[in-house]
DNA sequence: CCTGAAAGATGTCCGTT
DNA sequence: AACGGACATCTTTCAGG
């Protein structure tokens, strides 16, 4: 799918507010609400976006702890150990990568003790290495045009 | 701020559809429409919901390549760093951590040729450790209440 | 593919319990 | 704090350029 500069705009006024109306989003586009609409249909049925979400904040609902925890895993134990962490409400999100770790897990626990229990469950199945968050200076920035093509 | 059940149901609802309707999130929680508006809008607040997003398909605008870098930096540099860093595009997250790293970023690239670039742009402010992303076993979950207080 | 207007649905503001 | 109704706003759909 071709994403002209409308679409972008589109695309980042929804990134900035997934809540923004159609009224204002034709407006800072500067199309028709009709238009808008059915622009913002296609990009969702294409794919280009598949969700909106709230963001709520891991701290104000008493998680005090932010960790990237790092993994290195025997292939044999990947497919059992994806099926525990995603019964794990603790885990946000789980990326398979290369390099030294086979996955690296976002994490958020009450407490650092908290933490150090959630470790203990899951590093039977390999090392870990635990990044404890201390701030976000960059957090969730929205996707801006690839550009330079 | 205290969140009992019912504004738990709202935080969950809200993150697994942000665009949901008062109508249709009323009824999801068994409150009317009004409670359930004035409710969110005290979440909102407070600061426990900070922010809706349009979920972006990174794939889909023609960034193929996802990569975590972790980088060691020494402390006078890391202002600076930051800085660059902002006015990066590829760079959509960076976490200042404890541990080996300094910072972790969440980078997306057009391509592997895209990627080496950026890590070049940056690798003066330290020694940099790069996973590419090959696939997100879990992706994005939302928050879920903590539970065992 | 965009525009403009109408009908249906939704959000907000009341007063009330 | 939550409910129900009235009014303003928004979303959707349709005809037309």
């Amino acid at each position: 799918m071709e994403i002209d500069g409308k679409s972008w705009k589109i695309l980042q006024a929804i990134q900035a507010d997934g809540r923004i109306s159609l009224t204002e989003l034709a407006a800072k586009v500067a199309l028709s609400v009709p238009a808008a609409s059915e622009r913002l249909k296609r990009l969702e049925e294409a794919g280009v976006v598949w969700g909106y979400r709230a963001l709520v904040s891991a701290e104000a609902v008493g998680y005090d702890v932010m960790a990237l925890v790092g993994m290195t895993t025997a292939q044999p134990d990947k497919a059992r150990l994806i099926a525990q962490l995603q019964s794990m409400p603790e885990v946000l999100e789980c990326l398979h990568v290369t390099g030294q770790d086979s996955f690296i897990l976002r994490v958020v626990t009450r407490n650092i003790r908290h933490l150090e229990q959630f470790v203990g469950s899951i590093n039977h199945f390999g090392e870990t290495r635990t990044s404890i968050v201390m701030s976000a200076p960059i957090a969730l920035r929205p996707l801006a045009p690839p550009g330079g093509e």
